[in-house]
DNA sequence: ACCAAATCCGAATAATATTCGCTTTTTATC
DNA sequence: GATAAAAAGCGAATATTATTCGGATTTGGT
């Protein structure tokens, strides 16, 4: 039975460790693959306390990126907020996102590899978390078209589109292939490259 | 067990039969999700005769793409030989691309959805089609730097990324919301608007 | 028409997610 | 600090499905 709310200390602390074994053992096994009984070896309980906390395999596997992009989404908002120019907050959004992935590549091929794509998923919270991404982009595209940073004839869809695919695939081809072989370095360019699309 | 020339009449088309029974209810629950039963109810025949011809159910998703990515790059390069300038082809390829999602939404869903993103798979043949799309573009950049088309300063690859990213991220937008509703006039202009990246 | 190979299928088998009923631990209350 | 109710934990069923097996049926070549 999946608790709203953990009731005993010991609770949140075990709910982390299961989330901590899945990230693991999701990001090396995909979501079909991954056994439930590798998840509770990995978290040192029985399989059947999983369900304490997580009503399926499923549920499991998408609590997971909802609680970082959550983070994620925060600390831009910190950051962006001493910038002046819309510009700059939109190119430190594509950076905070291909660095967030860089630095929880487990999380990210969850993200990413598995989740992103088939938010055919009914779990309205998943869908929400990946749809906002979509909703801050183009709302900083609206921005600085308004402030005049860039032609407001710009469709903001579109280039949302671009922008987020662009980045998106950047990511899949590292974690798939860790090419380019330092994503560090490739992403400043890559954001400058799209920048470069917003020039009047 | 799985043959690898039918000998049978009867076997070619048992084989197509299954394919396209597999292609609705996989686009339609998910590779994962979907049941082998169902498969072979909606192909006529016993679930254990699937595997007569296919060795697993990943197997059978995996056959599918190959087919018709095959068929696309083919049409594609029959299409481009009448083409004088790589502009022009590389604008073709994007088109075709998006147009063939468009035509066939199932297998879309299938490959942008559940595929693409996961070439994880150790199927080198599945892995070999999605990554001639990245070739194809490539030798296209690489092609219109050295005839002056467009400057040679701009990386392929990265260039690349964004062409591929882009086109997918709409094509994945359409299939999960269908936004844009209408595809086919949204691809000229994000067609256009990804060209007008290569001005000099 | 007949034989060997290919195809086909129903009935096991096996792997795993999920559920159940009971035990142990925690927390709140006195 | 003793105790009872609630929460958390677990091993053993259960249920669902992919996959395998053995033998019956059909096909294609002669």
């Amino acid at each position: 039975m999946p608790t709203q709310e953990p009731k005993q200390q010991r609770s949140r602390q075990r709910k982390n460790d299961v989330l901590t074994a899945a990230t693991r053992v999701f990001a090396r096994d995909g979501i079909a693959k991954a056994k439930m009984a590798d998840i509770a070896k990995e978290a040192g309980i029985a399989v059947s306390s999983i369900y304490d906390y997580f009503p399926t395999k499923e549920a499991l596997a998408y609590e997971i990126p909802i609680q970082r992009l959550a983070q994620l989404y925060a600390e831009f908002e910190d950051r962006a907020a001493a910038l002046p120019t819309t510009r700059d907050r939109l190119r430190l959004f594509l950076t905070m996102t291909a660095d967030h992935a860089r630095a929880n590549p487990d999380w990210a091929r969850l993200l990413y590899l598995e989740i992103w794509p088939s938010v055919l998923i009914q779990e309205a919270r998943v869908r929400r978390s990946v749809d906002d991404f979509g909703r801050i982009i183009v709302a900083m595209l609206r921005e600085g078209s308004h402030r005049g940073e860039w032609s407001a004839s710009l469709d903001p869809h579109r280039t949302a589109t671009i922008l987020m695919g662009s980045i998106a695939h950047m990511l899949i081809t590292w974690l798939l292939y860790r090419r380019p072989a330092d994503l560090e370095a490739a992403t400043g360019p890559m954001v400058e490259q799209l920048m470069g699309m917003l020039e009047v």
